[in-house]
DNA sequence: CGATATTGCTCAGTATGCTGACTATCAGTA
DNA sequence: TACTGATAGTCAGCATACTGAGCAATATCG
């Protein structure tokens, strides 16, 4: 820091704080790093995409990755690389789908399920403390008007929810 | 999509959708994603981050690159290269601190200038949109609730923000 | 003053996330 | 059946973002 720079201007054209862009920026990088540092007190080394479609397969056995990538919206590209690091992990495997030789098909297995078992309390735990600033109540709110917001606007992104 | 795949379970553990840290990465998806497609509509080929680091350039002239990435709330390994990319396009100058030899003093140019003032209407644009499924009100009440949550939860990233 | 700690910055490595392009395959239709 | 369009997946390229390490310079303290 170097300390003889003049003070900051307060009067900025518009405060980094009033911006929502900003804001939803903050609040994820707060929300990857207490689930980071969550899962990994738990021993384990899962990302929360990594974790997003762990759960997602074993939910919906033998789905493909497009469908996949449309139930947590992401893209379909970066899925590919998701879905080869959870295969390298041995969590999941993934088979041509005789059905459609374009397709792939997902499946957990049993170290995959032991470690989403295991897993869970550090997940949960980890969404308790991203909103440990607010009340239940002030929670709840917070849900309810980025739910509203993202249902707006799911449309503007690459990578849309489908369900 | 594989018609044949069996229906989708409703009861999962717990839903995407009630997870605060699914909801984060879902907002901030779109909120980037609708900032790069305001600005790209209007002749400019600027990130979020590359908007935020050149607007708080010109608001405080001279400032280092440490400094920069606190006010910013950027880890600063992100930043150089941030850096890199605006100096590339001419729109900020990076120079050595004639007091402190380690530091890189950041400059915005007159045509990073006239950039920020151009780009601007399409910045306030985008986030009008990214809110526009919500009413006056509950925008106010989001941004509260996120400022409030962020402000608990800003020591826990590895790029908390510094004033 | 000199040893030590701290700070500013960069770099290598990894993982998201995106755009755009491409291949292989499938589906619908003339 | 042959043609055309759509779809599943991958890839190259780029830009965040992070961890951890390292270098150079500064600050601190005995």
């Amino acid at each position: 820091m170097i300390r003889t720079v003049p003070a900051l201007k307060e009067n900025s054209v518009k405060d980094n704080n009033d911006m929502p862009g900003h804001l939803a920026r903050r609040f994820q990088q707060i929300a990857v790093a207490v689930f980071l540092a969550e899962v990994g007190d738990a021993g384990f080394d899962l990302t929360p995409v990594q974790y997003a479609a762990l759960a997602t397969i074993k939910a919906n056995p033998g789905l493909d990755q497009v469908t996949l990538a449309g139930l947590i919206a992401y893209d379909r590209t970066t899925i590919t690389g998701v879905i080869d690091r959870l295969v390298q992990k041995g969590l999941i495997e993934r088979r041509a789908s005789p059905r459609d030789r374009r397709a792939r098909e997902l499946e957990i297995t049993d170290e995959g399920r032991r470690a989403l078992r295991k897993i869970t309390p550090a997940v949960e735990a980890a969404q308790r403390i991203m909103l440990r600033g607010l009340s239940a109540k002030e929670g709840e709110e917070l849900m309810r008007l980025l739910r509203k917001a993202i249902a707006a606007g799911n449309e503007l992104s690459r990578a849309p929810l489908r369900e």
